[in-house]
DNA sequence: ACCAATTAATTAGCTGCCTAACTAAACCGG
DNA sequence: CCGGTTTAGTTAGGCAGCTAATTAATTGGT
């Protein structure tokens, strides 16, 4: 096996999902990242603020306006003034974009198992464990955390 | 735990590691794309086609020649003409390609190490295991194999 | 020997991610 | 109340990946 790899074998894993999945959601005229962005809303009761969605995303405001225009134009998401605050948009799924929703799912739980199939549950749990682990690690890191030496010296 | 999650777990992840491995490298004028490029390089035992260090970085043919082009006009590499096919050109290593190569091997190891350290090294392979396996799927997917229903009807 | 198909490298142009810089609104301390 | 800082959304521009199309050279069939 790759001694060296990991962090290499992740990156070549998420394209390759990545690329899959966007074949199998192009009939809906989706994407990976655009279909995230649909579940996050219908798991979310009610609407969500742009910044809070791209926290839950996990990417930055900027790619999330992007892909917001896009389902916008498409007709899937609406953006709303909040009521009280003049700054934040409101986003929420249309009935369209909870039926497309609905069926990407769908797709994507079927890659899933596909994927996912060959191994014993236990393993699936522990590895997930793990991944969850070592985000938090590098969320830590990119957050100003050196673990190392001196820590906070102001 | 994110019962739903696993492929998108894998490309935040994915992300997060790239970016803290970039910000490493920064100094040396490198970034985990072209660092992975260089450590092939000085891996395979001679020169290499383009169309196979392509092959074995997992990228594609015009990707890769952006890259070649930014670390050729670094002075990292070189683009020799092969002899016997004038259609291929070989890609190597000049010195200060393999001097930054060394440097870039030490930083993204010392980064694999602090992240894997929390981990029992049995876990660590057990899931890497599973990854490349995931890996292997995806790439069977890829080349037109329908793992259900009918196989085969040509 | 020659024309067709294949292969290597490249160019052009798309998506998705990012940071930096900007605008408008809200908050906050004097 | 008014100016400075922070926050939400956006715009501009960069990197990394991709496919499609182009060009040059090789291979192969007749």
């Amino acid at each position: 096996m790759d001694e060296f790899n990991l962090g290499r074998q992740i990156a070549v894993l998420a394209r390759l999902w990545r690329w899959e999945l966007d074949n199998r959601l192009q009939p809906l005229d989706l994407s990976q990242a655009r279909y995230v962005l649909l579940v996050l809303l219908s798991e979310a009761h009610g609407p969500l603020a742009q910044s809070d969605l791209a926290d839950r995303a996990g990417i930055s405001g900027p790619t999330l306006v992007r892909h917001l225009d896009h389902l916008q134009s498409h007709g899937l998401i609406e953006r709303l003034d909040a009521p009280g605050d003049r700054r934040v948009k409101h986003v929420c799924l249309t009935d369209t974009g909870r039926r497309h929703c609905r069926s990407a799912q769908n797709i994507a739980a079927a890659l899933r198992e596909e994927l996912v199939a060959p191994f014993p549950p236990d393993m699936i749990e522990q590895s997930q464990q793990m991944l969850q682990d070592l985000k938090e690690s590098l969320e830590a890191m990119r957050n100003g955390n050196a673990p190392d030496g001196n820590g906070s010296h102001e």
